[in-house]
DNA sequence: AACCAGGCTCTAG
DNA sequence: CTAGAGCATGGT
């Protein structure tokens, strides 16, 4: 246990924020996963920002104050934001403490593409019953948690998949497994491709559209200047932007819209 | 109980 | 090339 005093940072204000579907919170415990890690989390309400993180402050400074985008100063991007324009102010001020995650690749496939035409709660559902049908146990202190599964557990326990929920998603599911199993997709070495390759790459994967191929590239890729338009977004911009984002935004735009989406989801505007 | 969800594919024109 | 139907299922 290490105690951690964190500045624009909120756990909270992250696990609802429509990027990560595997944070779970129990009052002010918070059980984050990323890849086969698994990292318990405590708030602390004396003061905010304080937190109390299960692992050691060596793997919490290589892993995952990585992981959290701890080492970007978000300062920079929110500064673009125009002086006129008062809704994004007004999202940005709702938000506070929110980071863009660097979560793991296959991870963001497979759970964007299950997003497609469902709500963020059914989609948690989704996945949590894929990890518990296919992923691997790891027992702490008598307490079972999942693992979100690798493309060949997933294949391995295909005739499972179907108590996921998953409905018309499924064949999508085994085909994009299947791609990374076989190497025929390299998510690694994509780290190091060009946007366009990028999305390019992602969007050979049937099932995987702009939406999703985007969502994967900004939330473990760090493409910041990428946009996922999906139908919250397009409501922003249609009702506060006249239908067109503003140019000065383009570089930061994946920040961005992740200060729209949480304010207009959750305020369902 | 309708309606909609962090959309995509496929077909028709 | 664009427009539109069809898609499985769960939350509200």
């Amino acid at each position: 246990m290490i105690k951690l005093k964190l500045k624009d940072f909120d756990i909270e204000v992250i696990r609802e924020s429509g990027q990560v579907f595997r944070i779970y919170n129990e009052g002010p415990k918070y059980t984050i996963y990323n890849n086969d890690k698994i990292l318990f989390l405590n708030k602390i309400l004396t003061g905010p920002f304080n937190y109390e993180a299960s692992c050691s402050r060596k793997e919490w400074n290589s892993y995952w104050a990585g992981y959290f985008d701890l080492k970007t100063n978000y300062d920079k991007y929110r500064k673009v934001c125009k002086s006129n324009d008062k809704f994004l102010k007004e999202c940005i001020k709702f938000s506070k403490g929110l980071r863009l995650l660097n979560q793991d690749h296959f991870e963001m496939l497979i759970s964007f593409i299950i997003s497609q035409r469902k709500s963020v709660p059914a989609i948690r559902t989704s996945i949590e019953r894929l990890c518990k049908v296919c992923g691997k146990k790891k027992i702490i202190k008598n307490k079972t948690y999942y693992l979100f599964p690798t493309a060949s557990e997933i294949l391995k326990n295909k005739n499972k998949l179907s108590s996921c929920g998953l409905g018309y998603r499924m064949e999508y599911i085994i085909e994009a497994a299947n791609k990374v199993s076989k190497n025929i997709i390299n998510l690694k070495k994509l780290e190091n491709a060009s946007d366009e390759e990028l999305l390019d790459a992602l969007m050979s994967i049937k099932g995987v559209g702009i939406k999703v191929a985007s969502c994967i590239a900004l939330f473990s890729y760090k493409r910041y200047s990428i946009c996922p338009i999906d139908v919250w977004i397009g409501r922003v911009i249609d009702k506060y932007y006249k239908g067109k984002i503003p140019r000065e935004y383009n570089k930061y735009i994946g920040i961005i819209q992740q200060y729209w989406f949480n304010y207009s989801r959750l305020n369902k505007i």
